[in-house]
DNA sequence: GTGAAAGCGCTAACAC
DNA sequence: GTGTTAGCGCTTTCAC
C-alpha cells in the first residue's frame, strides 16, 4: 500500500526540493520564513502526514514508549495504564502495551521486541525484583520503573512511599483501639511485596501491637481468600487484618463473610492502592490510595527527559499516599 | 543508534548476498536447503533479528494492531484487552493501543495515528453507534468492531447476544417470583445501551412483569447510583432492578444500601458482564457473564483473516453469554 | 537559504 | 539457486 501523499509530492507543490520541505516542516536548519509558509500551506493542502515508518528508520526513533505490566486485568495496573497513555498521547507518543502475567521469561521477550520495535522509551512494572534488572539493563531504550523496582537496575524509578502508606495504615488502626494485627501480603518476589512487608514488621515493633505470623502469597484476591481461611484456622482473631493491596483485602473480606465473620464489628481489615472499587465493597474498604496521576506524571517525565539525552544519575521519585478512610476499619462513621 | 547486526552482516558472515539471507531467513522463494542452514546458524550467531522497522517501510506492513477501547480503567475492557493482548502476541503481533474516553473526537483522532503507523488491523469499540462510522471507514486498515458496533459500517464485528443476555435474566428474574421489573441502562449512543434496553423492553412485553419507565444514562458506576435515587424518589420499589453493565449495578446496590434498601431482601438486582469483581461484592451479582475468551478469538481470527486479504462479505459473531446466579437476586442459594 | 545525494535496513523484482 | 539493484519515505550531511 503506497503512501498516497509523500513529503516529495509536498515538495513538488509547493516548488522546493525535498530537503527544504522537510526542514521547513520539521522547523530545523535555515529556511525562508516564506518558505516555511508554503510549504505549510502545501502540505495542508494535499493533506500530508509524515510516515511515522520512514521516519523511524531515518532518525532512529519511533515516538513510541512501550509499557510492560504485570497483569492489565489488575485494576491498579488499568488504571496505572489509563494515566499513562494519556499523559503520553499528549507528548506526541504513542502507547505499545505489553502483559508479562507477572512471568520473567515472558517480560524478558516482550521487553526484547521493544527494544527490535526501536521504542524510544520503556515504563516498566519489573516482575521479579531480583531477575528483571537484566532484561532491563538490555532493553535498548531508556527504562522507568513503575510501582515496582528491581534490584540492581540503574534505571529511574517512581513508587508509592510503602513505608509511609503502612504507618497511615497502622496509626489509623491504633486510633481504632486494635491491639492485634495481622498481615496479608505478597512474596519477597516482588519490590512492593517485599517493602510493605518490611514496613509492616518494622514499624509494628515500635508500636503498642500484637503482630501474628505474616501471611504471604500474591497481590491477588486468591491469596486474600487463602489467609482468611489460614486466619480462621488460627483459632482467635485478631483486631485488624492489613493486606499489601486491595485485592487481597476483597478477598479477605468475601471469605470472612463466608464464614459468618462480619467487619468490621469482628476484624478491622485495611486495603492497598485504592482502587475505585474499595468503596463499593460492603464495607467500603479503608486503604492507602495511591496517587496515580502523580505516578505517571512523574514516570513520563523522567523518561521523557531521557529519551531527551538526559544522562544523569538515576531519579527515584517516591510519591507519598493519603489514607482513605472508610467503614472496614470502624463505625460508619464513613469518609474522613 | 544505528543497527548492530544488520541482515548485511548476517549476509557476509554466511558468504551469500543480501537478497539470498533475506530469503533464507524469511523462507520464501528458492534457496538451497544447505544456504538455508548456514544463514540460519549465521545470524544465531550473530544474534541477528529484523528490524521490524525496516521491513514495515519496505513491505508496508508492520506486525502492529492497533486496538481502541473506551475506557480502560472499566474492568471489563482491561479484561478483554488482556484476552486479546495475549492471542495478538501468540500470532506475532504488538497491540497499539489507545483510550478514546468514550469521545468522537479522540476516537478519530486516534484511527488517524493508527492509519499513519501503518497498523496491520484495527480492534476497535466504537465510541458512537452512529457517528464512529466515518473514522473506521477511513481508518486505511482492517478494522473489526468488538463488543460494540457502528451502524453502517461494513467492518467485522464481534459482541454478545444482548437479546439472549436480558432473556436469560428476565426468565430467571421470573422464576425467582418478580413481577415488577425497572431497567436501568445507557443511553442510545453506544450500540449495547441501545440493544440492551431495546431488548429488555421487547422481552419485557411478553412476559408477565410490569415494567416501569427505564432509566438511562452511562455504562457507569455514577449512573447506577443516580438510577437508585430515581428507583427511590418513585416511593415504591420494583421487585427487581435490572442493570444493563455491572458497574451500574454496583452503584445501584451501593446506593441502595446506603439508604438501608437491602438486597436480595428489598429488592432483586442483575448486572452485566460479568467482570471480576461480580463476585467480590455483598451480596454476590448475578450478571451475564460474557465469554470474553470467545470475543476475542473470534476478533483476531476476523483480523487476522482480513489482514491475510479476506475480502469476502462482513462477518457478525454473535456470542452467547451465560447467567451467573448469585445472592443478588435471591436467598443465598449461591451459585448456580 | 536551498538543493543534491546518501543512506536507515529491508524485500522483491529482475537478471543470470 | 543466487546475486544485483531499486526503492519504501524520510532526515541530514555536504555543497553551493
Amino acid at each position: 500500500m503506497p503512501r498516497d501523499v509523500t513529503l516529495h509530492a509536498v515538495a513538488a507543490a509547493a516548488g522546493v526540493s525535498l530537503a527544504t520541505a522537510s526542514r521547513a516542516l520539521a522547523g530545523t536548519g535555515r529556511v525562508s520564513p516564506a518558505t516555511i509558509e508554503t510549504v505549510r500551506r502545501a502540505a495542508a493542502d494535499l493533506g500530508y502526514r509524515v510516515d511515522p515508518i520512514a521516519r523511524a528508520l531515518r532518525a532512529g526513533s519511533s515516538r513510541i514508549v512501550g509499557m510492560i505490566v504485570p497483569v492489565i486485568g489488575n485494576p491498579f495496573f488499568a488504571q496505572l495504564v489509563d494515566a499513562v497513555e494519556q499523559r503520553l498521547h499528549e507528548e506526541g507518543f504513542e502507547l505499545l502495551l505489553a502483559d508479562s502475567h507477572g512471568e520473567l521469561a515472558e517480560e524478558a521477550r516482550r521487553l526484547a521486541v521493544f527494544g527490535d520495535r526501536r521504542v524510544d522509551g520503556i515504563l516498566a512494572v519489573p516482575a521479579d525484583r531480583r531477575r528483571s534488572g537484566v532484561a532491563l539493563a538490555g532493553a535498548g531504550a531508556p527504562v522507568v520503573q513503575v510501582d515496582r523496582t528491581s534490584e540492581g537496575s540503574t534505571a529511574d524509578s517512581v513508587g508509592v512511599d510503602n513505608e509511609m502508606g503502612m504507618r497511615l495504615v497502622l496509626e489509623h488502626l491504633r486510633e481504632r483501639g486494635a491491639r492485634s494485627v495481622a498481615y496479608v501480603g505478597a512474596d519477597d518476589v516482588t519490590s512492593n511485596g517485599l517493602a510493605r512487608s518490611t514496613a509492616f514488621s518494622s514499624l509494628v515493633e515500635g508500636m503498642p501491637f500484637e503482630a501474628s505470623a505474616p501471611i504471604r502469597g500474591e497481590f491477588s484476591v486468591a491469596t486474600g481468600m487463602a489467609a482468611a481461611d489460614e486466619i480462621l484456622a488460627r483459632g482467635v482473631l485478631p483486631d485488624a487484618v492489613v493486606a499489601a493491596s486491595d485485592l487481597i483485602a476483597f478477598g479477605l473480606v468475601a471469605r470472612l463473610r463466608a464464614h459468618g465473620v462480619v467487619v468490621p464489628r469482628d476484624v478491622l481489615v485495611t486495603g492497598f492502592d485504592g482502587i475505585p472499587f474499595a468503596d463499593l465493597v460492603s464495607p467500603g474498604l479503608t486503604t492507602v490510595a495511591q496517587p496515580l496521576d502523580a505516578i505517571a506524571a512523574d514516570a513520563i517525565g523522567f523518561l521523557m527527559a531521557r529519551i531527551r539525552g538526559d544522562t544523569s544519575a538515576a531519579r527515584r521519585s517516591l510519591v507519598a499516599p493519603t489514607l482513605v478512610v472508610r467503614a472496614s476499619t470502624g463505625p460508619a462513621e464513613e469518609s474522613r
